[in-house]
RNA sequence: GGUGUCGUGGCCGAGUGGCUAGGCUCAGCUCUGCAAAAGCUGCUACAGCGGUUCGAAUCCGCUCGACACCUCCA
């Protein structure tokens, strides 16, 4: 018997608006895919976020006893930089400044992407392709819609025909869209278009003389359209109609609807039962930009070096913070927030970490199955990660209770409860066990044992200039003392 | 202008037609030689105005405000 059968799974559906039960395409099987980033500059914080919320649907999948196949691509064919017919995509942008091949650029940020993720602990998807690594799937497609008839050929490149396809489709029925609203708030353009109607979109561009990233294909040598990757790449390794797929709230439209009037037009079918969309992340109240200069990027962030956090954070920190919200609300990005968010960090490794010694006995006063009924509760509301952390925090009440003799647990429950903590914390959430306060096992612990005994027998001496002497002069150079009932402990900040 | 999301206590941030998450801050207490740390206790909010209801912060309408998308963006 696999947890999801007795686990009842919501999921909000941005395509219903609505939370629904789960229920994959074939029992047991989740086929989930997430557009990926655009490796033209270092990773935006906002997009760790929102690959941080599907990595922990990923892993609550997985833990409910899914075999999951989550698809996470790359972008590395640039995007071009605006919808006119000539324009210049990121990628060569990029290359063109740095004066290197396209190629290099694609390179150096896909390390820096995996980099940072692996730095905040993220399971790597299971499969990773690249949009250049399936040029011919792209152009396949292309094939399919144009026999189809919703798209046309114009001095080599190829458009999607929205207005046909609209006939007898629903173009919009993912963002709540309406064809004829579009036609009335569609801004002019200045380039002159092949297009029929503004609203189409490109599925394949021929590319000026100058452009260095180039693909041969039998309209033109050219290169493929921005929404057509994530079809081609979805389809081809979950098939045409799969569970899942994510993406940043601001994909939803234009380029989720794209993905749907592609997969209708070229298969005739919807591809995805639901589709889900994590939210923007803010810095101090506004939205991140490079012009303002309201912009911290991962790097910045963990290493304290920028101008806007008072300190550095840990990995753990910022993904506590993360999962202190829920992934569909805007979240607001403080140095107050972050710091609030640590402190309630390490109470709850302190917690964890003082499980162990806890004395176990007859009989629980504390019901510790309900307890853990109600993480899963939490998680199976639509990954509610701020209410199992609620409840992750109702346990270190617990556990400071059993601590203090106010409430007891047997042996078996507090095992339970350890078990339990265990795999919310780290398979689920993802966060690392960093406790501040040390064990004492290093050198510098062994330094400051000797200061503590020092200090210990001055204060049965009662010599309190020595022993606050010890006490403030370790306070200077970042060392912590913690007097408690069973001797004194330190933490390095 | 259009579409969508949302406005919650000092701050952050969940959720719900009646049982009033959680974290941080703050206050009091316990512990301590004094502190710190730790723990315990306390702080009853949901933009405004109408309506539906026995009862709404939660549903409906309007007003105000914020954010996102409509143009590259996760």
């Amino acid at each position: 018997m696999q947890l999801f059968q007795q686990q009842k799974l919501y999921l909000y559906n941005s395509l219903s608006g609505k939370k629904e039960p789960f229920k994959p395409i074939n029992e047991g099987y989740v086929g989930m895919y997430v557009c990926g980033p655009t490796v033209y500059s270092n990773v935006h914080l906002g997009n760790v976020r929102t690959f941080m919320s599907f990595d922990v649907i990923f892993r609550y999948l997985k833990h409910l006893g899914y075999k999951v196949r989550y698809v996470r691509n790359i972008t590395d064919a640039g995007h071009l930089e605006n919808d006119a017919d000539a324009g210049e995509d990121k990628i060569t942008k990029k290359a063109r400044l740095e004066q290197i091949e396209p190629m290099e650029i694609v390179q150096r940020y896909t390390v820096d992407f995996h980099n940072i993720l692996n730095t905040f602990n993220f399971l790597p998807p299971s499969i990773e392709p690249t949009a250049t690594g399936h040029i011919i799937e792209q152009i396949e497609l292309i094939k399919n819609i144009i026999d189809n008839g919703f798209a046309y050929v114009v001095n080599g490149s190829v458009y999607f025909d929205v207005h046909k396809f609209n006939k007898t489709h629903d173009y919009g029925k993912l963002s709540k869209r309406k064809l004829e609203d579009l036609i009335h708030n569609t801004r002019e353009l200045d380039g002159q278009s092949d297009k029929k109607n503004p609203q189409d979109f490109a599925l394949w561009k021929k590319a000026e003389p100058q452009h260095i990233m180039r693909w041969p294909s039998p309209w033109s040598d050219g290169f493929p359209g921005w929404h057509l990757e994530c079809t081609a790449m979805s389809t081809k390794y979950l098939g045409d109609h799969f569970d899942i797929h994510g993406g940043g709230m601001d994909l939803k439209f234009p380029h989720h609807e794209c993905e749907i009037a592609q997969n209708e037009a070229a298969k005739g079918q919807t591809p995805v039962n639901y589709w889900m969309h994590a939210n923007m992340l803010e810095l101090n109240g506004q939205r991140m930009s490079k012009t303002t200069g309201n912009i911290i990027n991962p790097g910045e962030l963990l290493s304290g070096n920028n101008k806007i956090m008072s300190k550095a954070y840990s990995p753990s920190v910022i993904r506590f913070f993360m999962m202190q919200s829920s992934y569909r609300s805007v979240l607001d990005l403080t140095d107050s927030g972050l710091l609030g968010s640590e402190k309630g960090f390490y109470r709850l490794m302190d917690a964890f970490n003082t499980l162990e010694s806890l004395k176990p006995s007859t009989r629980s006063s504390i019901n510790i199955a309900d307890w853990k009924q109600a993480c899963y509760n939490a998680m199976n509301d639509d990954f509610n990660t701020p209410i199992l952390i609620a409840n992750l925090f109702e346990a270190v009440k617990y556990i400071n209770q059993v601590k203090e003799g106010s409430e007891t647990l047997t042996s078996e429950d507090i095992v339970l409860l350890q078990e339990t903590i265990h795999t919310f914390i780290f398979d689920i959430l993802g966060l690392e066990n960093v406790s501040k306060t040390e064990s004492g096992t290093d050198k510098l612990s062994a330094a400051v044992g000797v200061l503590i005994k020092l200090r210990q027998e001055a204060r049965a001496n009662k010599d309190f200039a020595m022993s606050d002497k010890i006490r403030d002069e370790l306070a200077e150079a970042g060392i912590q003392l913690k007097d408690g009932k069973d001797g004194t402990s330190f933490s390095v900040n």
